[in-house]
DNA sequence: GTCTACATAGTCGTTGACAATTTAAATGGC
DNA sequence: GCCATTTAAATTGTCAACGACTATGTAGAC
């Protein structure tokens, strides 16, 4: 089939990086560096070549570049679950070596994005209805909490940040942009851990929003539009007013929406499986 | 210092393998089979040279190996948090070559129970506080959900399941074996979340145990000993008698005494900066 | 005696190649 | 014309080796 340019072009095209993943690179990063800068004899010792910090940010920029790529791809719908990721034309793609997709692909298959078939290669995942409602059932259990956790220690640097995003999303929405929606209304969720502060409350949740973004191209009835645009709103606002108990339930609401615009009867599966022959 | 003896010996004696990740890896066997096996056209192909599914299934067995002996070791104290780990060293180990040992790395890297420095190597992470207290913050939040739906779902053979685990834990206890007793205690709140049924969330707990390990062997006060014999056994038998309430309480409390039994105080931090500098 | 500059050993990062296996296509028999 | 078998191409799994960088130790200048 045209699945060579497509593939291409769905990792190529970055319009923008996840701003939150960015930020959350970035917090790796000034994380790292107390290891490599604390070492008093060092800092003066620095030669002029070039800066080695600089050297080693931009390194590992181009580490965790790859996997953003193929994340934001994932995420954008650009690549659709089960679609299969050849090493080889992946490696031509970033102009790196195989070795380097495979570290990739194994975190990504850890993380449950793609699938490593042993000998068959990389797929992007296609999680079961099962694995589905498990999502679902994990996102009304953690995103309550982060709500609450959010207006706990809420800032208003924090609500600007999240009124930001609502900007960027209802830009996207105005110019109908479908790939900007469906990931900026992922990031949103992202972003409400992020700004919540528990760092491992938001690693979680940005996983379990990933797998919702495949879930829905999996699963979404054609009619439905993923996320109803003033719900985030509704959301930031009952935050802004520190009203907890309307924040959570506006979000359970969200999330229920969203689940039930899915169609998630075994019917469906079996549709899937037989596109698995299709590879 | 003697340090390789120590590394070879921590990863090689592995008296048996963690039992909840041995099923959960069967499970994604499984669930990878459908894929391979379900072409009808395949099944009667199958040369006589040695059985292909064997054959994969022993590679893959080979893949996760050595992630779960590095698993394993991290998880029963006898690797260290901070502890570099050598590629080429491990490599040696485990008779492979170095890109084998890179891939796992990433994936460990990804889930942080490693600490990967570009151009300087794989360490064994060190949790912050901060860290500790949003790990402990999750489970207070996770691990009630997950008894709530364990008891909803409950079969008298996953109360069986919950028994025999905890006759290891008391016989290792008899046996005054703290390796086992470390990774026995962890992995209980691993087999409550699969034993639970929600793969999501399963596999979040098993994550967060697997830091509350690396926290407990940085933060423990030398006195205590992580966790009290008899709180797992209340908790199954509330389980049993389908008590949800007591069961979560009792949860609550058991998460609070070993949070509890931490020094997490900024102080104790600054101790680990200095052993930073030991590497 | 202290500091800088250099040299050395130890690792990491990356690559390209080779063998094993799967997948697709071509061939031949019925 | 359809199915089974063989052949060829594509892809994965694995490795060994090379260059680059870090970190240590050593010698020399002030």
């Amino acid at each position: 089939m045209g699945q060579r340019p497509t593939l291409a072009d769905a990792l190529l095209a970055v319009p923008r990086i996840n701003q939150s993943i960015a930020e959350s690179a970035a917090r790796r990063r000034q994380a790292n560096d107390p290891l490599t800068c604390l070492n008093p004899a060092e800092m003066p010792t620095s030669r002029p070549r070039k800066s080695p910090v600089a050297a080693r940010l931009e390194r590992e920029n181009a580490q965790d570049e790859i996997y953003e790529k193929i994340y934001a791809a994932v995420v954008e719908h650009r690549l659709h679950p089960g679609t299969k990721l050849v090493e080889e034309r992946l490696a031509e793609i970033f102009g790196v070596s195989r070795a380097r997709i495979r570290e990739v692909l194994a975190r990504m298959a850890h993380e449950q994005i793609v699938e490593l078939i042993p000998q068959r290669g990389a797929y992007v995942a296609k999680p079961s209805i099962e694995q589905a409602m498990h999502v679902f059932e994990a996102r009304r259990l953690i995103e309550p909490a982060v709500l609450r956790r959010l207006i706990e220690t809420l800032t208003p640097e924090r609500v600007a940040r999240l009124r930001q995003h609502q900007a960027l999303e209802q830009d996207a929405r105005r110019r109908d942009d479908k790939r900007a929606i469906v990931r900026l209304s992922g990031e949103f969720h992202t972003l409400l851990a992020d700004q919540a502060g528990n760092t491992a409350l938001a690693r979680h949740m940005r996983e379990l929003a990933t797998l919702t973004c495949l879930i829905i191209v999996l699963y979404d009835a054609p009619t439905a539009s993923s996320c109803l645009p003033d719900e985030h709103s509704e959301i930031i606002e009952a935050i802004a007013h520190r009203d907890v108990g309307r924040a959570e339930s506006l979000m359970l609401e969200h999330l229920n929406h969203i689940e039930s615009s899915l169609r998630l009867d075994p019917s469906n599966e079996e549709v899937d499986l037989e596109a698995i022959f299709r590879v």
